[in-house]
DNA sequence: CGGTCTCTTGAGCAGAGTCAATGAACGTGG
DNA sequence: CCACGTTCATTGACTCTGCTCAAGAGACCG
């Protein structure tokens, strides 16, 4: 794909949330970037270092993790292609997370200088790109209830609801290859589970028919069934409003 | 108070964190809002209602709080003074989450229009607001770590330790009557443990020598042990950073 | 074809939850 | 100033969800 195609996928991903006008158009087609890939595992942001970039992602899927002390391992959100890794970059002074590739990824990186000026320029983008952080503040509030109150079933089958509903809005279709592209651990990790009993649950919801599995492959047979079974409400992800 | 304060507090609130110049404060003190007090317990914003204005924490405290189907509560974000109450009010259609007075509070109601207004102007005040907002996100993924991966006693412990240090960063004295100003349940609901449990791990800190107890007050007798059992690490609460 | 991950399953354990009773503190009205 | 009701805190006894440990089976890769 020639690079301006990319400028029009940033474009594209702000305005399925916000209104921007030609000028605001203008003023990101000027954006200037390097897009590069990524391998899973590698890290695109470590926790304690200034960050001087914001990553987008054209495809593939990251995610933020941090650790305890202890070594035991938090998943705090994940990354779809449309989303930005770390919007938060170019207005802190360090990382307080860090961000790998979940599987391989295709990223372009912005600096943040650049993204600091656009925002200062173009209320309208800056509007858009605050926009696209309060969403992931509410994904960060609807996990925290997860985690805290839900029981491991209705746990893990929301995280699948939400990585579906979130995928199939960005319009990312899911080969069999990545449907859920995450092993039993980083499933645990995400919802602060075992492995292990992540594996008792996925095999519990299959037994109930609500999804089926191939592999690493977890397709949701009954969608509305497990969105029930799992209190998924999709308030939280304010996909109508615009 | 006579009003004109409360513009300086605003102005000193975001000033705490970010740079603002005479004109940002001159397009500040234009704001026009209401004041008001609410008792414990009051709603500020319901789940699923438009928001047509945002709040500022004057004094006293609020919480943001949802309900799982089974009824279960769960308290996603704590507001001190200084604090906004959902900045994120004038971007959305619809409340994710109810906000509710903790102990009585002083606040103050900002139109969402005319803050919408102010940050299309005024860049500085924008990137300001932006950067609280992106350090509650910050506090939101520590929570998430802290529920997901933290045992009962490094759970309590944190919190403490959280809600100590931002209340010491805002300046806010703590009075006999409010230094941890919520019930057991309370604190059950906001790291995701039973009131009961809450208890036996109160118990245990104390015994430890960690924190005092008085009522309903807690009081923390060795800082750097309660940090250091808690795995307490403020980073994520970017206080330095400006 | 061996090595490495990941998944799966069983057995036993324990941290946190549930249920229930008692007690302390506090506010209110008489 | 006291009686009463309500809300919280506290504690014990018991249960259970999810964790730990461990072994074996697939799958995948060079």
């Amino acid at each position: 794909m020639p690079i301006p195609s990319i400028h029009d996928v940033i474009i594209a991903s702000l305005s399925r949330h916000s209104v921007l006008d030609p000028d605001d158009h203008v003023a990101i087609r000027r954006l200037i970037f390097t897009q590069r890939q990524v391998e899973p595992s590698a890290y695109l942001v470590r926790e304690g270092e200034k960050p001087v970039r914001c990553s987008f992602i054209l495809g593939g899927f990251t995610y933020a993790q941090r650790l305890t002390s202890t070594g035991a391992r938090q998943i705090v959100s994940l990354q779809i292609p449309g989303d930005f890794v770390d919007l938060q970059n170019p207005w802190f002074e360090e990382a307080d997370h860090n961000v790998q590739a979940l599987t391989r990824a295709q990223v372009v990186d912005i600096d943040a200088g650049a993204l600091r000026t656009l925002v200062a320029d173009r209320p309208a983008v800056a509007a858009a790109l605050w926009r696209m952080s309060l969403i992931g503040s509410s994904i960060l509030r609807e996990w925290i209830v997860n985690i805290g109150r839900r029981d491991a079933h209705t746990r893990v089958g929301h995280l699948l609801c939400e990585f579906s509903l979130r995928r199939e809005v960005a319009g990312i279709p899911s080969t069999r290859a990545d449907h859920l592209p995450m092993t039993q651990e980083q499933l645990g990790d995400t919802v602060g589970l075992t492995p292990v009993h992540v594996n008792r649950v996925l095999k519990a919801l299959a037994q109930r028919g609500l999804i089926e599995r191939d592999r690493r492959q977890i397709r949701i047979v009954d969608w509305a069934g497990l969105r029930d079974a799992s209190d998924f409400n999709p308030r939280y992800l304010h996909l109508t409003s615009r």
